[in-house]
DNA sequence: TTAACTGTACTGACCGGTCAGTACAGCCGA
DNA sequence: TCGGCTGTACTGACCGGTCAGTACAGTTAA
């Protein structure tokens, strides 16, 4: 193998965890099955991250490290209501998936999901605090919620040609809602 | 034990296997582990369900008949975004949580969700049918989805001030968007 | 009598975690 | 420049324990 790829398989184990969480669900998230997804022994993921319940807090921690990171990297000028749902946008995307975090930590423990609890609850008084219509202003955050979490479970599925709509749309309210 | 409470311990089994969920995960959703909740021995839920899956599956059922029902049993005058969330808010507060069947159901296996999806769609589709404005119709389905949700993971916990002011947005929102 | 259990005793699969050992790149003093 | 040493990144065997599920004899209440 490789440097390159050997240097990054903190990495890709964390990418594993992701695709057999969306796959085949948390029951199935075991050590042995991350070290075969991620094509080396269960001995190699335990060096790189100690136990299991650690490796879930690093797939949390880096889901939550990109959420942030995208919405820090918004323009200054930009709302608060547009950078939240604009890092949810760049985020879902990609890798490390917030969802699979999310829903490993909570089958886990579900005092594992605070530091997550917390980021939203700031992410939310930015948005309120902000507002011209505070209860208008909520219900947009939940609609951008909604739309991760849908996503997250599979529910509705929209189709990217809709997403683009509605993410337009609440583009659209970031702005008139602003003081 | 009296009658009562014993005939009823099929519905006491799922609420136990609810409360396990939301306290201490999914990952700790076992057999015995209920049977302790419910005040009853493994081979009795065995007696009941037959497995863990099928224990799992009913949980998922009796979550989604309950909101289903709620929707439902709405006046046929009424809305399908305000059904949507009057049966939403209505099932919130009772057992059986569909919350803590959908964790449960995906940590097992994603494509269990089928059913809820199949549900959730059919419910946008209501919606989206009625509204002068579809799109910011699916962005108020969403924002209830995402109160759902927030509930779930226990994420914002908007006070139930807070949240009655919010319910009451959205249903003025389900006025203005009727055709 | 029968439905609804309890309690006990298992089995076999799997799981998290430990451990000894391997491979190898790179440094460092003589 | 070469032998010894260190740190990093693993592998594969293994251990103690847990879990779902089975089996079955006995109990209890309507």
């Amino acid at each position: 193998m490789a440097l390159a790829e050997r240097t990054n398989n903190r990495a890709r184990i964390l990418d594993a965890a992701r695709r057999i969480v969306e796959q085949r669900g948390t029951a199935h998230l075991t050590i042995e099955a991350v070290a075969a997804e991620a094509a080396l022994s269960k001995g190699g993921v335990i060096y790189h991250y100690g136990s299991k319940r650690a490796l879930l807090a690093a797939l949390r921690d880096a889901a939550l490290e990109d959420l942030s990171a995208r919405y820090a990297e918004q323009p200054a000028d930009t709302s608060a209501l547009a950078a939240w749902l604009r890092a949810h946008r760049a985020s879902t995307a990609a890798p490390p998936a917030l969802g699979a975090a999310m829903l490993a930590n909570a089958a886990e423990d579900p005092e594992m999901l605070d530091p997550l609890r917390r980021f939203v609850r700031a992410r939310l008084d930015d948005v309120v605090a902000e507002a011209a219509d505070p209860d208008l202003a909520r219900l947009m955050f939940l609609a951008v919620l909604g739309l991760r979490f849908d996503e997250m479970f599979g529910l509705v599925g929209f189709r990217s040609e809709e997403l683009t709509r509605l993410e337009a749309r609440l583009e659209a309210f970031a702005e008139a809602l602003g003081t």
